[in-house]
RNA sequence: GCGGGAGUGCCGGAGUGGCCAAACGGGACAGGCUUAGGACCUGUUAGCUUAGUGCUUACGCAGGUUCGAAUCCUGUCUCCCGCACCA
C-alpha cells in the first residue's frame, strides 16, 4: 500500500515553499473569488468543515487550472461566546484561547492540502480588524444607520445577553437553546429596515442562489401591501390607525384590538373602572414567556377596555379590546377585527361572543354567519358593503383602497416583517462599540483618530453580568467633547457584524487607512462562489447583503450584492442523524485522514453525494475511495515503462486506441461540465469509469496511454491534489500539476456511439462486430438484421458507417431500406408516414403483441396503400413460426 | 396554516421522453491469485427463461397524454426542511 500521508506532506511542503497559491490583482487575467464561510475557531474540524473546504478547494483548483486568477482565502470568525465561557470555566485568557485554537485548526486545514492563499489570513478578534468594525459603526452612526433606542428585547438568561430577532428560534436561544425572555433595555440597532425594499428587490438579481434561500429571505423580509385605516375614538379627537391587507373587508369590522404594549391603552383606561382589570390582563400576558406565545394553537385572549371607535366607512361604533394576539412590532400595534374573514379574528369573536358579519360570499351559495365554523378567506363577492356590493373582492381591494384615500380615511402603505438589527451584546469578547456617555453632552462618538477602542485586559470573568464593566480603566473616560467625566459604552457588537464584511477585507488584508482598499475590492468583488451551510440562509447572508449595500452608499464599493453564486452544502449525517456528541455518531475527519490520507477523505466526501444534499457517512465507502486511489497509483506506476509522452501518430491508431482516446475526451468533457455545475460526485464517477476503461486497455499504444495518464492526473487534481502531484512527477512531467492548464477536449474525437456500443457489448459480452465477423466467415449472400426497437438503429448506423448524426428515424430507415439490410420495426404506425415512398424495402411480416396489432391495423392499411408494400400482421404468440421468421431477435442475422 | 423540496435496485446515489433493468460506488454471492487474506483481479447480483437475441414485472400509489414515460400532466399518500397569532 502506498503511504499517502507521506505524499501529502511532501507536496504540502513544496506548495508552501514555492508559495504557488498566492495571488495579486492582475488586470490582464480574469479573476475568480472563491470563498467558504469562515469558521468559528473551535479546536477541531468536523466533517461539515471537511466537506465545505473540499467543495471549495476543488472549485478553486479547477478555476485556477482554467487560467483564472483565483483568490481563495481563509480566516477566522474569532469573536464569540465560547472563548468567554472558557475564560469563566478554565480561567484562560479568551484571546489566548482563541489564538491557540486558530493555530490548531489552521494546522488541520493545512494537512488537508487546501490551496488557500494564507498570506491573506484574517481573524476578526485582532485590533486591525475590529478597528474597522468600529469605523463602520461610526459611519453608520453619522448616516443614522446606527441608533440607540429603548426596546423590548429578547434576553437569554443563560448567555446573559440580548439576542437579535434572527437569533431567536422557536422562542429559544439559537446558541444554548434556553428559553428567551423579554426585557426592556436601551440598545444599539442597525437600521436594516432602511434597506428592506432593496434587499427584497435584489433577490431577483441573485440568479445563482438556491431558490429556498431566496424564499426564506423573502419571507423573512415579509413585505405586504395594505392600507392604514384611521379610526376615530368615540367622543374624542384621538385617532387610532390600523394596518390591513384586506380593505375589502372593512365593512365587516366589528371590533378593534390593541397589542398589550400599545401606549394608547393606558391613556384610554386611566381613571375608568376598566383600568385595573385591563392592567392585570396586560401584566399577565406579558409574563407569559415567548415560548408559550410561540407555541401552536394558542387561545386568543382579550379584554374590553370600555371605549369605542367609529368605523369611518359606515360610522358604526365598535368596541376596543386589548388582546394577546395583536403584535406591537408589526403594523401599528392595532388590528381591526373581521371575524367572518380572518381565522384569528373568528376565534376571538367566538370566544367573546362578538357578532360575525359576512361581507364576502362565495359565488355558488350565500354564506350565513350563523352556520360558519371557520372564517371564509377565499375569493368571493362583496355583500353588506354599501356601494361596493356585488364587486369581486380582489377588485374591491383596489377600489376601496382608492376610495379611502380619496375620502382621507386611509392611506396605502407597505409593511415589512423585518425589524432593525439589534447589535448590542453585554459580553466581553466582541468589538467594543465606540461610544461614550457623557452626562452633559449625551452620547458622543469616539473620534476616528482614537480608534480602535481596545478590549481591556484587566477584566474579571465571573459569569455574571458584562465583564467589561469590571474594568475601571476601560469604563471611566473623558468626554471627547467637553473633557468632563464620562462613561464608556460597555456593550460589544454582535459577532455577525464581523462576518458582514470580512469578504471585503480579504481583498486587501493589510490596508491601514480604510476597512479595505477600494481598488483591490473593485477587482475582486463580488465573490464569485460562496459556499457554506444552509443555517446561514437568513442571519449571515442577509446581514452581509445589508452591509454591502450600506458600504456602497458610503462610497466604499460599487457592488450591490456581495455573492454572485451561493452554494449551500448539505449536512453530514450518520445513521440517519446529524453527527453529534450526544448521539455518539461523530466521525472525526482527523481519524480518517490519519488512516487513509487527506486525498481519500476528500475524495469520499465529494463522491458520496451531491453537494447540496445530505451526506450519509459510510466508513466502508471511505475504504472504496481509498482502494480507488491505490488503483490509480498502480495504474500509472505499474505501467510506467509503457508510457511515452511523445505525441502519437494519427494514422497508426487502431480501434482500441481510438476508443480509449474517445473515452478520454468524453471524460474531460463530462468532468469539466460536472464541476461547473457543482456535480462533483458525477465528475468523480466519470473519472472512475475512465480508470476502469484504462485498465482494460491492452496492447497499449505508449503515446496514447501516456496522454490518457497525463490527463487523468490533471483531472484528479481538484479532488485529490496530492496524489495528482505525485503521479505528475512520477510521469517525469515538469512543474506542479496544480498549476497546469486544465485539459481540453476535442468534440470531434468523441465517438459516443462507440462508447455506448462498447458499454453494451461489454455488458452483453456479445460484440456486434463479432456477429458480423462471423457472418463474413460464413460468406453469406445477404445479411438481414432485424431490429426490434427504434434505438437499435444507432447500432446499425455505426456498422454501416453511412449515416451522419441524424436522429430522424424516418431518415435512417430510408437509408437502410436502400441497402441490403432488412429492418423490422415494431412501432411502425408513427414512423410510417415519415417514410419516403420509393425504393422502400420494408419487412414483409410484422410481429407484435395482440394489443399492438389491434392498434396497428388501421394505420397499416393506409401504409400499404401509400407505399405499395405487401405486409401482414402476425400475432407473435399464436403464429410462432412466422414470428420467428420475421423477428428472430432484436439484432440477429439470417444467413443465406 | 403558508412556503420550499424529496420519494429509484440489498444500500448510498445518478438518470429528467427512446442507446434504461437503470451510471458510479458500497454490500452480497461465485471464481481466480495466494500459506492466508479485510489486498488484488474476473464474473454474477429484479423474476422467468434461452444456444443466443427474449419475455414479464419494476423507479411511492392511482389514473392520463404518447407509437414509446422513472422522466410530461392530474389526483393521492408519505417524509424532510423553513416560517409561523405578520392583521
Amino acid at each position: 500500500m502506498v503511504d499517502f500521508n507521506k505524499i501529502a506532506k511532501k507536496w504540502q511542503k513544496k506548495w508552501e515553499e514555492k508559495g504557488i497559491f498566492k495571488v495579486k490583482e492582475d488586470s490582464k487575467k480574469k479573476k475568480f473569488y472563491c470563498l467558504e464561510m469562515y469558521p468559528y475557531p473551535s479546536s477541531t474540524l468536523h466533517m461539515g468543515h471537511l466537506r465545505n473546504y473540499s467543495l471549495g478547494d476543488a472549485l478553486a483548483r479547477f478555476k485556477r487550472m482554467q487560467g483564472f486568477n483565483v483568490m481563495y482565502p481563509m480566516g477566522y470568525d474569532a469573536f464569540g461566546l465560547p472563548a468567554e465561557n472558557a475564560a469563566i470555566k478554565h480561567k484562560v485568557d479568551p484571546e489566548k484561547w482563541t489564538l491557540d485554537n486558530i493555530d490548531k485548526i489552521k494546522e488541520q486545514q493545512k494537512s488537508l492540502g487546501f490551496s488557500y492563499d494564507w498570506s491573506r489570513q484574517i481573524q476578526s478578534c485582532t485590533e486591525d480588524y475590529y478597528k474597522w468594525n468600529q469605523w463602520i459603526f461610526l459611519k453608520f452612526y453619522e448616516k443614522k444607520l446606527a441608533y440607540r433606542k429603548n426596546a423590548v428585547v429578547n434576553w437569554c438568561n443563560s448567555c446573559g445577553t440580548v439576542l437579535a430577532n434572527e437569533q431567536v428560534i422557536d422562542g429559544k436561544c439559537w446558541r444554548c437553546h434556553d428559553d428567551v425572555a423579554e426585557k426592556e433595555l436601551e440598545q444599539w440597532f442597525f437600521k436594516i429596515t432602511e434597506y428592506a425594499d432593496e434587499l427584497l428587490r435584489d433577490l431577483e438579481k441573485l440568479k445563482h442562489w438556491p431558490k429556498r434561500v431566496k424564499v426564506m429571505q423573502e419571507n423573512w423580509i415579509g413585505k405586504s401591501h395594505g392600507v392604514e385605516v384611521n379610526f376615530k375614538i368615540k367622543d374624542t379627537k384621538k385617532i387610532i390607525s390600523t394596518f390591513t391587507t384586506r380593505p375589502d373587508t372593512i365593512f365587516g369590522v366589528i371590533a378593534l384590538v390593541f397589542a398589550v404594549e400599545h401606549p394608547m391603552v393606558f391613556e384610554l383606561i386611566k381613571g375608568t373602572k376598566y383600568e385595573k382589570p385591563v392592567l392585570d390582563f396586560i401584566t399577565k400576558t406579558k409574563k407569559r414567556s415567548m415560548k408559550e406565545r410561540a407555541s401552536e394553537e394558542v387561545e386568543k385572549n382579550g379584554i374590553f377596555i370600555g371605549k369605542y371607535v367609529v368605523n369611518p366607512v359606515n360610522n358604526e361604533e365598535i368596541p376596543i379590546f386589548v388582546a394577546d394576539y395583536a403584535l406591537m412590532e408589526y403594523g401599528t400595534g392595532a388590528v381591526m377585527v373581521v371575524p367572518a374573514h380572518d381565522q384569528r379574528d373568528f376565534e376571538f369573536a367566538k370566544k367573546y361572543k362578538l357578532p360575525i358579519r359576512v361581507v364576502i360570499t362565495p359565488k355558488q351559495y350565500e354564506l350565513k354567519s350563523e352556520k360558519m365554523n371557520r372564517a371564509y378567506v377565499e375569493e368571493g363577492i362583496l355583500v353588506n358593503s354599501d356601494k361596493f356590493n356585488g364587486m369581486n373582492n380582489l377588485d374591491a381591494i383596489e377600489k376601496i383602497s382608492k376610495w379611502m384615500e380619496k375620502e382621507k380615511i386611509g392611506k396605502r402603505t407597505v409593511q415589512y416583517k423585518l425589524r432593525d438589527w439589534l447589535i448590542s451584546r453585554q459580553r466581553y469578547w466582541g468589538t467594543p462599540i465606540p461610544m461614550i456617555h457623557c452626562s452633559t453632552c449625551g452620547i458622543v462618538p469616539v473620534p476616528y483618530e482614537n480608534l480602535p477602542v481596545k478590549l481591556p485586559k484587566n477584566v474579571k470573568f465571573t459569569g455574571a453580568g458584562n465583564p467589561l464593566e469590571t474594568s475601571e480603566k476601560f469604563v471611566n473616560v473623558k468626554c471627547p467633547k467637553c473633557a468632563g467625566k464620562a462613561r464608556r459604552e460597555t456593550d460589544t457588537m454582535d459577532t455577525f457584524v464581523d462576518s458582514s464584511w470580512y469578504f471585503f477585507r480579504y481583498c486587501s488584508p493589510n490596508e491601514a487607512k480604510l476597512p479595505f482598499d477600494k481598488k483591490a475590492s473593485a477587482y475582486w468583488m463580488p465573490v464569485d462562489q460562496y459556499i457554506g451551510g444552509i443555517e446561514h440562509a437568513i442571519l449571515h447572508l442577509l446581514y452581509a447583503r445589508f452591509f454591502t449595500k450600506a458600504l456602497r452608499d458610503l462610497g466604499l464599493t460599487n457592488v450591490d450584492e456581495p455573492f454572485s453564486r451561493l452554494m449551500t452544502q448539505g449536512m453530514v449525517i450518520k445513521d440517519g442523524a446529524k453527527m453529534s456528541k450526544s448521539i455518539g455518531n461523530v466521525v472525526d475527519p482527523a481519524e480518517i485522514t490519519g488512516k487513509y490520507g487527506a486525498d481519500t477523505g476528500r475524495l469520499f466526501i465529494l463522491f458520496a453525494a451531491m453537494p447540496e444534499k445530505e451526506l450519509e457517512w459510510n466508513d466502508k465507502g471511505v475504504n472504496g475511495a481509498y482502494r480507488f486511489l491505490n488503483r490509480i497509483y498502480n495504474l500509472v506506476n505499474d505501467n510506467i515503462k509503457d508510457i511515452s509522452l511523445d505525441s502519437y501518430v494519427k494514422d497508426k491508431l487502431n480501434e482500441k486506441d481510438k476508443f480509449i482516446l474517445s473515452k478520454m475526451h468524453s471524460t474531460i468533457k463530462n468532468v469539466t461540465e460536472n464541476i461547473e455545475n457543482f456535480k462533483y460526485n458525477l465528475a468523480i464517477g466519470k473519472i472512475m469509469e475512465f480508470v476502469n476503461a484504462l485498465q482494460k486497455y491492452n496492447d497499449k499504444n505508449k503515446a496514447v496511454f501516456g496522454e490518457c495518464a497525463k490527463n487523468l492526473v490533471l483531472l484528479l487534481n481538484p479532488f485529490t491534489p496530492h496524489i495528482s502531484e505525485e503521479l505528475w512527477s512520477d510521469l517525469k512531467l515538469k512543474g506542479f500539476a496544480s498549476l497546469q492548464k486544465w485539459p481540453s477536449y476535442d468534440k470531434s474525437k468523441i465517438d459516443e456511439e462507440a462508447e455506448a456500443l462498447e458499454d453494451n457489448l461489454e455488458r452483453t459480452k456479445k460484440d456486434i462486430y463479432s456477429v458480423i465477423e462471423l457472418a463474413k466467415i460464413k460468406k453469406p449472400n445477404k445479411i438481414i438484421i432485424f431490429v426490434a426497437e427504434a434505438w437499435k438503429f444507432d447500432f446499425i448506423r455505426r456498422l454501416k458507417g453511412e449515416l451522419g448524426k441524424t436522429r430522424n428515424l424516418g431518415e435512417i430507415i430510408k437509408k437502410f431500406a436502400k441497402s441490403d439490410l432488412s429492418i423490422y420495426i415494431r412501432e411502425i404506425s408513427k414512423i410510417a408516414p415519415k417514410l419516403v415512398k420509393d425504393e422502400t424495402k420494408l419487412p414483409k411480416v410484422i410481429v407484435g403483441r395482440k394489443k399492438e396489432i389491434e392498434a396497428l391495423k388501421g394505420s397499416l392499411d393506409n401504409f400499404k396503400q401509400e407505399f405499395g408494400c405487401d405486409m401482414e400482421i402476425v400475432d407473435g404468440k399464436s403464429d410462432e413460426q412466422k414470428a420467428k421468421q420475421a423477428m428472430p431477435g432484436k439484432v440477429a442475422i439470417l444467413i443465406e
